[in-house]
DNA sequence: GCTCTCCTTCTGGGATCCAAAATATGTATT
DNA sequence: AATACATATTTTGGATCCCAGAAGGAGAGC
């Protein structure tokens, strides 16, 4: 097996996957010789990994005394809201011109699975099952799966890398239980890609950007239920680098 | 004296100087030996402070090869400078009501100097004098102090990380050598400022975002100095993380 | 009984050491 | 002479070791 990544990276890489996942808990300390015998290593590639993750502004050095996870405030999460909108909004404003046949139809089969999966949702939302949140994960997916399209198109490296940075704070469950509540933004999300798609394949730059930054903000609910959802849990020192 | 940083750190912060002000050419491979006898520590902390550039995205990590300086792209410049654009445009919306009186007071006075210097540039500019390009940058700091002021009031914290990073590109004297083909950007800069100042103080947030949009936009020309200063040494291989 | 100080212990920062990978060197063979 | 193979050197990635600074507890003084 060839090991094309060095070992601080993958390291960097679950531990990144865990913290934005909700599987570390904000304000945890992260012991360097707990991680090195969890992943069977020693603390050197540890402590490459913690930097790294204090670089992406995941977790905060405290000199001496160890590495704490960062907890998000809320009014961090609706600053990187506001951002992604302008970003998205941005993305979708530069790839207008620059889409091809194939990237509308790409665009246009995006926009066909994230409506069915739409429809699914809610039948089951409405019918009160159980479940799991596999479908909602799904759905979630086929959304940014439509943007991923755009971003593709756009061919802006850093506001893809930002907006998904952005964008990777409600990966995981915890929208899943308030997914019942949310019957009319799904209904919205569905026609706001719509209208995109629409004035994408129009030629209209202007009037995607516009429908994109508005199609971002109007899910600010999300952003809510999630700043709930971390209410219970997340003591806030609120600060950090 | 108490080191409340960490060498790891000390030495990332002057590496990322180095890098972005361009004393380090991009396309250099940092030797991890050379780096610590040079800080005169071991190749421990030197390699977490490569980490922590990597994850800013400053240099690449070749498993095995070395790490390796990026080279920003033209299109890499002019995209950070289109993101720079809507994040100020964004800050200074949100800053706009929030305003509080000693704001005013500081943003008038962060106006009036960036006018100030910018007469004293104007004429050193038009009478052709050698001199250095000591004023030339306290010109470009007042300008940021202007946006230091709104940035402030919007208490965007992550708004103002990534608008700073992707200003940074201009810092140092890249753009020293074209200061006399400048005229008109001087005057139309000052006037800007004019107009997004009254903006916010009318309480124009919608006035206010677009004025900052256009400002940053219309320094375009900035960018292509820099790009066109970047070519002489700067091969560029067109990827990277 | 409370507080201040000193001491123990524990953890993180940094140095040193080892192994594996990549490249450069050199040699032999055709 | 050129190429292919083998070896040596360089350099990174990771492991182990050592030391300093911080949290916590025990004991002495008030």
């Amino acid at each position: 097996m060839s090991t094309l990544s060095t070992k601080a990276d993958d390291i960097a890489r679950v531990l990144e996957d865990e913290i934005v996942g909700g599987a570390i808990a904000p304000g945890t300390v992260l012991r360097q010789e707990q991680l090195s015998e969890r992943f069977d290593v020693s603390r050197t590639p540890v402590r490459e990994a913690l930097r790294r993750l204090a670089a992406l502004g995941l977790v905060t050095f405290e000199p001496n005394r160890g590495v704490r996870v960062r907890s998000i405030s809320p009014a961090e999460l609706r600053e990187a809201h506001l951002v992604r909108a302008e970003l998205e909004a941005l993305a979708t404003e530069v790839a207008t011109p620059r889409m091809t046949a194939a990237d509308l139809v790409a665009l246009d089969e995006a926009e066909r699975r994230f409506s069915e999966l739409t429809l699914e949702l809610r039948d089951q939302a409405r019918q009160g099952e159980a479940g799991d949140s596999s479908l909602f994960v799904e759905w979630m997916q086929a959304n940014y799966a439509f943007h991923d399209v755009i971003y593709a198109a756009a061919a802006m490296p850093l506001v893809e890398r930002l907006a998904k940075s952005a964008r990777r704070t409600f990966i995981g469950d915890r929208v899943w239980s308030a997914r019942a509540e949310l019957d009319e933004l799904y209904a919205k999300n569905d026609l706001q890609h719509r209208a995109i798609r629409e004035a994408i394949a129009a030629g209209s730059a202007a009037g995607a950007r516009l429908l994109a930054r508005e199609h971002v903000l109007s899910s600010g609910r999300l952003i809510e239920i999630v700043i709930e959802s971390l209410g219970s849990g997340g003591r806030d020192p609120g600060w950090g680098t």
